[in-house]
DNA sequence: AACTCGTGACTGAATGTTCACTCATTATGA
DNA sequence: TCATAATGAGTGAACATTCAGTCACGAGTT
């Protein structure tokens, strides 16, 4: 068995590494490749350019998240214990791999954001699909989904970025927060 | 009347404006020089390097926040409705100069955001001492000060960071769905 | 008033470094 | 054998920072 190595993958992990550990301004191109064992030039046999890595990077972690996280949803359970599910599986995927929320806090506050969400849209997104199950939007508060998103994945975002750590008590604490703060009477 | 320009304060409007907008790796000291109006070496005059620079910014957009919207709370209010004149005057002061809010969400999520919220605590912050009176604090949920800045604070600067406009009523149901979120009960 | 220092702010060209990106060449695998 | 992936030295541009020199101006002197 030959085990070929995900080059490409390899690379947007060592981008997505050092942007959270460095910024964006500590993560050149060279340590990227150094950081993903590869030589300076081959980022570019792959990715047109140090923006187009950044764009793939962030469309990977988004998926990545949708993908670990879905499945530890009941479908059939109630909204608000679907909604605290969904958050709570949100925040561990984060906190295991704590790069990810650095990556993404810093991409979303930068001017890559938009064309970054842009792009995630075009490729759909299936946390979006779950979060916008009627039987659920009809408790919601009357704001715009921006809001409640920052209200909620923003949330989970910062706080595992930030670095601050909670017990499973105040875990639960906080998705109740969150499920307070978005949803009426 | 002679009026003497304020270079240092020049300066660090310019990097704020200009981190905003392009984000920290697209303000560079050449740029914030001429964005200022001074020559390329003025900056070093007053700062010893880019970082320091970063910092008082920091230091001055944090404390331009206190001035302005303290003021704005009336002391004797209860608690709650002290909360939502708080929210609403802090989001209406981003609102009014949004590269304060791009300027914050960007160094927040960096790794200058140590250092800096640690030189915050140095000086001090009044409005953490507003925050933390007791007659509040006793109607908080019992979460660490991050989490409960997160879903307050934090919310605001990125909304306004991320350009999302509310109407007056919109604005007044999401300061209380803020409080929402920090309270129990 | 005029003159002359002294001091600190200001300037902008220069410096050495680092950056994103290229490309001729070599390696790999089907 | 051939297409594609990978390499790493090389390139020009842009970067943060420096510094020798200029400027503005208040204090001291006449």
């Amino acid at each position: 068995m030959t085990t070929t190595i995900d080059r490409p993958a390899a690379i947007r992990t060592a981008l997505r590494d050092l942007v959270a550990e460095r910024g964006f301004h500590g993560a050149s191109m060279g340590a990227v490749a150094k950081h993903a064992g590869v030589a300076a030039g081959t980022a570019y046999v792959h990715y047109d350019s140090k923006e187009e890595l950044v764009y793939a990077t962030y469309l990977e972690v988004k998926q990545q998240l949708s993908v670990a996280v879905l499945p530890q949803v009941d479908l059939d359970a109630a909204p608000k214990e679907r909604f605290v599910q969904l958050w709570t599986a949100i925040y561990r995927h984060y906190r295991e791999e704590p790069a990810r929320a650095g990556f993404l806090a810093q991409l979303e506050a930068s001017p890559f954001a938009e064309e970054a969400s842009q792009r995630l849209q075009e490729t759909g997104d299936p946390l979006i699909e779950q979060a916008t199950r009627p039987d659920l939007v009809e408790l919601l508060a009357d704001l715009p989904m921006e809001v409640i998103a920052a209200l909620t994945l923003g949330v989970a975002v910062r706080l595992v970025a930030a670095g601050i750590s909670l017990s499973g008590d105040q875990l639960e604490r906080v998705a109740e927060a969150c499920w307070r703060a978005v949803t009426v009477g």
